[in-house]
DNA sequence: TATCAATACGAACGATCGTACGTAGACTAC
DNA sequence: GTAGTCTACGTACGATCGTTCGTATTGATA
């Protein structure tokens, strides 16, 4: 149920997301939804939770595989690039595709996407840091957020083009971009194996 | 009239942007505004050649007032910043708050958006190429290609984190971003003054 | 077995959506 | 002066929106 929620949600975005489509969709009753979740609020609130979660499970869970440090963060940034380009949602990334959507409107749902996002980002500021402290990345505190901000900002980037040109390519350019990055600060080459192609 | 519908299609996205919120937002009538633009999609593609024209005249024709190269590729990312920082569409950047919205969605309206974002990474691209060509970046073709689409990428990013967080940090992250991309193509310290605050 | 909570359903509600019509006024062209 | 075009308006239509009822079915508990 939740699975057709999130995949109508990265198309139409998180308002777009009907309930009568989504009963469509699903083969149940638009009644039956609307009880389940209470209220549109509460169906938004539970697709959230349920985009997450794959993307914790495909993405972040994935990643872990691989040790804490350069490894690691190579990883993550290989599997979030592939979680993109093999649209694991029909609307490619979940999280760009609500985030826009609801940044500017205050309220419950804002707040959710908001702490997904913290989240994240802390996630990937986490990992760069661990990877600073193995040694194994050559940057200050300011110099670590600098590469935790242009990482995502190029897979959004490559997403957001992708989507629009149904290429493969910007995936190519924000790898290429990202091992450029880390190679900037201080990377052995041979540890970004997995972002060349 | 435009104004109240590129304000709107920033902040509630282009195909959110109903013909009776706007005709509540203008003043006008549902009717009157259903008529100019014949159909709703009518209005989409009007709203979208609009926000093109506020963003030519806000950043694009400021930039053009230095030198071709990278005085001007550096003024432009400043613009760019500034454009999306100012809020000059209360939704932020009117071309991420739409490109989202349509990426996923052929039609009309997906191939207007289509054609104004890929003038505006072309303008990019043919900005860095000027700059190569004055001897001022030492990139190759695919050097240059990859400067046209981390610096989009960096501006984006700091757009969407800023609607998010309603903060001004990223937008330096960003500015410090597109230094480090610059100076690493080999950009004179002394032109990127626009970019360091 | 009887009870209770949860789930799914059809039906209907007020609201808003996009659209189509007819009309009234303003302006230009002849 | 008259005809024609354009803009703005009110009204109404069918469709869809989110939500709320009452009800039937299910499964676990007492």
């Amino acid at each position: 149920m939740l699975t057709f929620a999130t995949d109508l949600a990265s198309v139409e975005g998180l308002d777009g997301l009907s309930i009568g489509r989504l009963a469509d969709a699903s083969g149940h009753s638009k009644s039956s939804i609307a009880g389940l979740f209470q209220n549109k609020v509460g169906l938004q609130l539970a697709t959230v939770a349920a985009g997450r979660d794959v993307f914790m499970r495909v993405v972040v869970e994935r990643a872990r595989e691989q040790e804490r440090g350069l490894d690691r963060l190579v990883a993550l940034m290989h599997h979030l690039i592939e979680y993109s380009r093999t649209r694991v949602f029909s609307g490619g990334c979940f999280f760009a595709a609500i985030a826009s959507d609801f940044d500017s409107k205050p309220g419950p749902v804002r707040d959710a996407v908001r702490e997904a996002m913290t989240l994240w980002y802390d996630y990937v500021e986490m990992q760069v840091g661990y990877a600073v402290d193995a040694g194994e990345l050559d940057l200050d505190a300011s110099g670590a957020a600098q590469l935790a901000f242009t990482l995502p900002a190029l897979y959004e980037q490559a997403n957001a083009r992708s989507l629009l040109y149904s290429s493969d390519e910007p995936y190519r350019l924000a790898a290429r971009g990202m091992c450029e990055a880390l190679t900037a600060a201080g990377a052995a080459p041979a540890a970004l194996e997995l972002l060349r192609r």
